[in-house]
DNA sequence: ATAGAAGCCGACCGTTCAGTCAGTATATAG
DNA sequence: CTATATACTGACTGAACGGTCGGCTTCTAT
């Protein structure tokens, strides 16, 4: 809490922006609320993300949070009970959103090798839409008990893709001089990066990265040679 | 200070492990020194490196650094003028590190492809070699001068990278269907997930990784065709 | 008109934080 | 022994932290 927050205009210009509900949040919501207007747990949400990727969670005070949010600290505890309980949401929506990826039918049916490309081209979108929900994601440590539960989601999603590239393998599709597991980590870790440096400016961006993905991660780097292994 | 430390045997154990000077070192140091034993500041850094990756920078404190040092918090401030100043060598000697290899010889002449492949080999056994001060600069944020410093030096290493994936995609050993930054983000971003999981247990397990490491970025994770593309 | 619901504020609390300071302890060199 | 260099301690400070509390404001529904 550096600078006097205005006392005019409390929020009402951007709180709650969009909510567009297309991959993991239920579609619910849209009737006129009961009481004053302002914001309600999305909105917040939404902001305190931002906060905590630039700052870093730990970082991020309630105040300054208050501050970006134009409300006073404790106003944000009439939406959340604490700090933690912030990121928790936070984390949960990209859980669900990974998650959610498996149980689709293209990851669930077909060959072994189609399924790893989907789910490969379908995280690589996941990872676009709810980009600052995963980012925050990818930098939890396991300090707390909230943090501990969201790393063992992201290792049972792990799993799954590292019992896939085997089963891929078995079929032959993919080569088998590289440990399952070194190449899982290899294939996430092209992936992950993406929160670190993609912005998206274009409708079809994401969709050109994901190719993009799936051509390095299948068939390299090296300038294809005569006959095309594609 | 959570718990008070035992008044008994001050350090003494493990202070200054090592000190291996091997990858950016200076490799002075050996002689006797005078006054009173204990840690110096490469001792100090050790182990705060490490307390910075289990907890985060911000979420370590200077009173459970102490803790773990096995000194009271104000010796810390004998050793270093403030937190930042910890950080800030830290940050140094991975960058030195990584910075170091483009200067070698073997990254400044012959092909652009083997050049490459030797920034990247080389990079992987840096990475291994400064696993937990690479790990600490991988998650700086810049919110700060000496953050943002890092992140200068970083992305000056990145765009000697990209010049070379430029290089190497005109002498027509790369191929040119995706863009040479994106390509560049997506070689980091696998190389550098590996401190998020990559523990040596063997002396040539960083070569094995290495060699994986190439063996994707290059060829990628299908199946070896019958004409061996390599 | 009024009741209920939702959102918000300012003052405050106990704790923890990075950092300071004056003094003490233990080593080597002469 | 003395001088000097290095390492360390414990008590402390002001600021910032997450969180609480009682009361207030602004909306919809009846």
């Amino acid at each position: 809490m550096t600078e006097t927050a205005l006392p005019v205009n409390p929020a009402a210009a951007n709180p709650a922006p969009e909510n567009t509900p297309s991959e993991g949040t239920p579609p619910e919501g849209a009737a006129q609320r009961r009481g004053r207007p302002g914001y309600d747990q999305d909105g917040i949400l939404t902001i305190a993300v931002e906060a905590f990727i630039e700052y870093g969670y730990d970082a991020t005070s309630m105040g300054t949070l208050a501050d970006r949010l134009r409300l006073s600290k404790s106003a944000i505890y009439h939406h959340f009970a604490s700090k933690e309980t912030i990121l928790e949401r936070a984390l949960d929506q990209a859980l669900r959103a990974l998650e959610a990826v498996l149980d689709e039918p293209q990851a669930r049916e077909g060959d072994a090798s189609a399924r790893l490309e989907h789910v490969l081209r379908r995280a690589v979108h996941v990872l676009v839409r709810w980009l600052p929900n995963v980012t925050l994601l990818l930098r939890v440590r396991g300090n707390t008990a909230v943090e501990r539960d969201a790393l063992r989601r992201r290792r049972e999603f792990d799993r799954a893709v590292i019992a896939l590239l085997e089963e891929a393998r078995a079929e032959g599709a993919v080569r088998t001089d590289i440990d399952a597991r070194v190449a899982e980590r290899l294939l996430f870790g092209m992936i992950n990066s993406i929160v670190e440096w993609y912005r998206p400016s274009g409708p079809d961006d994401a969709n050109r990265l994901a190719d993009d993905v799936i051509t390095v991660a299948l068939d390299g780097l090296r300038r294809p040679t005569p006959s095309p292994p594609r």
